[in-house]
DNA sequence: ATATATCATATAATTTTACTAGGGTAATCC
DNA sequence: GGATTACCCTAGTAAAATTATATGATATAT
């Protein structure tokens, strides 16, 4: 079906929650996920791979919670899907051509390639920056909506 | 991990070598099969869905066989993706919003469709005659290769 | 001490994927 | 006309991936 899985998908929106709240004090896994909506265990998971990654910091001494490693602006969506979802290849030839004989005289193993390319460039032109602004250019208009 | 089924894979592979052979006689699925070492049955399924979303026909009666119902110029990987994985969309709430209750106001909703049309935008930009001219294309070089 | 939050591991339910099996229909070839 | 061939159709199934839940340890703050 060509989806991003829960753990993509979950693991962006804890990360677009830090990055709102970059530059202040430690988020904590539990709040994120209360607002959020996802099981706090589950999150944990996802987390922890995250910071596997070395995308967040976590704070185990003081109040505990997470911050981002790096700025919003330096963090891209490709980052975080990588991360995630293990690779972005769109298929294992793409990734790793020797798994199949094929690969080297296969149009369709082309194919992929070029696809996953592009897609992967996509990811990367997306980062946390961009998502926090259309956020709250998102609620601004939704505020003009309501008066 | 954001794959390509092999569904997805085998089909175009199939409708490839329908390209191929596009205005000679029809092709037949055991063939194919052998040729591009897919399991007979597990591709006959994959055929079927081709079959229901209209991209083939096939001819029961002659000598049995498939061949494409357009040109291969009108035929794109979307066409095909599209009838073998479903759908494209990245996720869920991409194609019906309504599963989820924070889709109005969700900025990864919004990055996610967006990332989707992209990703649609560049399966529509590959037709079966481009993977043919590829194809050509790489077995002459391979070609001069060998020399 | 107790409460809180991160960290680590194990396991379980559900869904999807990737097939296999088997029988039916309908035309061709000897 | 009987065997063969090839498409058609429905079930079923094993394995893998997804989506979690549960439990307990560790480490710091109050």
């Amino acid at each position: 079906m060509i989806r991003i899985s829960t753990k993509g998908r979950y693991g962006t929106r804890f990360m677009l929650e830090l990055a709102i709240n970059y530059s202040r004090k430690p988020m904590l896994l539990r709040d994120i996920a209360t607002r959020e909506e996802i099981s706090e265990g589950y999150l944990q998971h996802i987390v922890d791979t995250l910071k596997g990654s070395g995308l967040i910091f976590s704070n185990r001494i003081r109040h505990g919670g997470y911050t981002l490693s790096r700025k919003p602006e330096e963090i891209t969506l490709k980052d975080i899907l990588s991360s995630l979802e293990g690779t972005i290849s769109l298929t294992e030839c793409v990734h790793n051509p020797d798994i199949c004989a094929r690969s080297p005289h296969c149009t369709t193993h082309d194919v992929w390639s070029e696809l996953c390319n592009k897609f992967s460039s996509s990811l990367e032109e997306i980062t946390l920056k961009d998502m926090t602004e259309r956020k709250t250019r998102k609620e601004n208009s939704n505020l003009l909506y309501e008066i």
